[in-house]
This record gives C-alpha cells, structure tokens and sequence, in this order.
DNA sequence: TTGACATGGAAGCAAATGCTTGCATGTAAT
DNA sequence: ATTACATGCAAGCATTTGCTTCCATGTCAA
C-alpha cells in the first residue's frame, strides 16, 4: 500500500531526523520543529509531506498552528514484510552458509 | 554504522527486489539475477554494489562465477534501532490513551 | 590456443531529489 | 483595523540517482 513510499521517506537523514524528535502523543508544530533542523521552513515542510504521504505522520490543524502525530503502524508493517521474514530465515541461513564455507572451496584470492 | 546506506539500498523497489529474489543459503550468480529484473547487467551490478556496501548482501567468487548471500544482520538493526524504539513507544501510547478513555487525565486534550 | 562466457570500468544522460527564494493566505494579538 | 505570526504554493537550481552504451579483463571449454 504505503510500502515503496515509507522507505523512500525513511531514506533521507532529515526526515529520520524529524521522526526521532516527534513525539507520539504531543504534537508539535511546525516552527517547533525547524528550529532544530538547520534549514529553511519550506524544506522543512517538504520533507513533513512526504513523512505524511508515506503515512508515517499525521497532522491537525489548531488555528493558525499545524500539529504533528507519529503514526508507527507503516513501520510495524516493514518490520512484518521485510525483517521479521528475514529474520525467520536468518538463523537456517548462518548455518548452512557456515557448512558451506567449512566444506568448499569458496573466497576470492 | 551502516545506516544511512541502508536506508538508501532499500528505497529503490529494483533492489528490493533482488533482495526478495536472493536465496539465503545458496548464492546465485549476477546472470541469474540479472533474467529476472529487465534492466542491464551493469545497472543490476550497480545495484548489488550498493546493497553491498550497505552490508545486506555478501559476495563470494567462485571461478568466473560472483556468488550473492544474502545478510540480514543489517535488517535487525534497522528493527532494533528504529522500529523497536517506535514501537515501545506504541505500547505505552496505547495504554495512556486506554488510561485517558477510563478517566485518567495524563494524554493531550 | 582459440572462442565463448561471466564479469568489471567508466562516461554520458534524463529524471528525480533536496533545497532555496519570493510571494500569497489565513489567523491571532494589540 | 493594523500588524505580526504561522503557514502554503510554486518556480528555479545544483546535485544525486538510475540506467544505458561501449570497451576491457579474466576464466572456462573444445
């Protein structure tokens, strides 16, 4: 759904930036928010919407003041999609790469 | 350590997918790879050394023949530095905001 | 040894990305 | 009402990215 979204918005330094510092249950607003990114408002509010197309925040309005929620659920899904399936071959996988590599004749010189 | 690299690797579908076609236990040759992603050998080979730098594949040559394993060790990072984290938060997020629906007062509004 | 096979290296290019600057709009405070 | 504040919209620009094409190198097989 969100997939190819949430790892594209994962991909930039920023806006993993802006994803530690929001807090879950407190939004904050913009202006809080670039006052800790060392760059322009607008580049701040770029990176904001592409958090938000990819799910991972949700914004409301209070006045004149918008209001930033994190929504961890798109990262649960990746851990569900991706890491916990490798993770459920990981262990098969050491072992028998371990065999492999004990019995041939593998390694470039 | 890895991070940002790893981050970057997985936000290109490409190679997600040749991360989904990567058998973890018995490499597979950059021809074989190749069949199924209709691109070029070199963007292919491209791709791969960018997984490669951000440690989720390991290469082993074997005669003229480049062998991929797959290494999930950077996935479980990503997991329990960022998912993990947001996760935890999840939980308590969850129970304060039971908390508040029973009558407590400790959430926002 | 010759030819086919498996791969690497690097230049070039179109498209995407991250950021800025300038201007516009709505909301709060005096 | 006027002024300051919080934000949006959009054009422009430099850099990065994904991919291709052409050429080079090393390995196997007859």
């Amino acid at each position: 759904m969100y997939g190819d979204k949430v790892f594209k918005a994962l991909a930039d330094p920023g806006r993993r930036r802006l994803l530690d510092q929001l807090p879950i249950d407190n939004g904050q607003t913009l202006s809080a928010l670039c006052e800790q990114m060392d760059m322009t408002r607008q580049a701040v509010t770029q990176h904001l919407q592409q958090l938000q197309d990819a799910n991972l925040i949700a914004v409301v309005w209070k006045g004149r003041e918008k209001l930033h929620y994190l929504n961890p659920v798109p990262l649960q899904e990746i851990y569900e999609r991706w890491i916990g399936k490798f993770e459920r071959k990981r262990l098969t996988v050491l072992h028998n790469l371990k065999s492999n590599l004990e019995g041939n004749d593998h390694g470039k010189t």
